[in-house]
DNA sequence: ATATGTGAATAGGTTCACAGCC
DNA sequence: GGCTGTGAACCTATTCACATAT
């Protein structure tokens, strides 16, 4: 498949996804494009998705819970093994899978099951200690829904998602 | 309250926070900082968040039904209207007080509100779908959680928050 | 003939350094 | 003296143009 069909499905120019692809190796054959399951693995293996990652959730509250429902993590490579809150006896919908467990259970969790990833969705005022709480244990990375900016050292790294941000930057583009 | 103060509440540098404010105005008062209430309104209002923007739903499954128990949106002046779905009838939570009403409704609430933002939160395969059907009713703008890449008129905005890729970022990071 | 890979050109965004105002 | 506003310098990302490989 062409650098061209690629890019059009993928929603940007057949340049640019030359390029990109070219930060990692050469995948393609000149003339020719690209072998579709030969570069998906390649890709996969270079984003580290080739095995199962182990997710945990902090924060089962109304968007927690939302998520832990949400079953497109598992497709692409993710599996949220455990949810904590402060609150883990609250009642819960009963068709979540997923054990909500306290937050004093947190850093032996993280620790014996090396877990890098977490999602956190506590209220913004929260959202540090939580943060500070997963950093301590071992966590790497932080997908944050709360809205606030979390500081945390060097190493770790943070994604927003602050979904009435999202909405803010549309509602400027509309007339 | 100084530049320096604000950019680091907001996680950015000042200079960078003194850059952004002065595109749309002058704000400040040199030697004082800026009047935080006055900066707020200012804001507001060229973000086009004065008044409150009526927005809908689309697609009530399991992450739509969740953003709309979510009322993080009001508070930043929206106000999630109508949700609509292809079985408006399903049995949903019923502390959910957004009404859900059936896509064949979708056209005409949409022309006769005056609606412009929308939230699109239907599978993949049903998403270049519903996002005709809001734009052919008039939505200006619509943030995309669908796993799937739009085509959309010049005109029409899309901003599109896939969790899945979120982590996948992130999984890149952690070693 | 066709489509990749890539240096060069361009565009876009961030940071610096400091003039201007309180 | 203190802090904003802003042109210039810098850095990063995208696009172009074409040499290179099948």
């Amino acid at each position: 498949m062409s650098s061209d069909a690629l890019a059009t499905a993928a929603g940007v120019k057949p340049t640019q996804l030359r390029k990109d692809l070219t930060y990692f190796g050469q995948w393609g054959t000149r003339g020719l494009g690209y072998n579709v399951e030969g570069l998906s693995r390649s890709i996969s293996e270079v984003l580290g998705m080739a095995k199962l990652q182990p997710v945990i959730l902090v924060g089962a509250g109304q968007l927690g819970t939302a998520l832990l429902r949400y079953n497109g993590f598992t497709k692409e490579g993710f599996e949220v093994v455990a949810a904590f809150d402060s609150d883990a006896e609250r009642k819960r919908p009963r068709d979540i899978r997923v054990p909500v467990l306290p937050m004093t259970q947190l850093g032996d969790f993280v620790r014996e099951r090396g877990v890098k990833l977490a999602i956190l969705t506590v209220p913004g005022s929260a959202a540090q200690q939580a943060a500070n709480d997963l950093i301590q244990a071992g966590v790497q990375a932080i997908l944050n829904f709360a809205p606030a900016v979390l500081h945390v050292p060097e190493r770790v790294v943070v994604n927003n998602v602050d979904l009435a941000i999202q909405l803010e930057n549309l509602a400027y583009f509309v007339k």
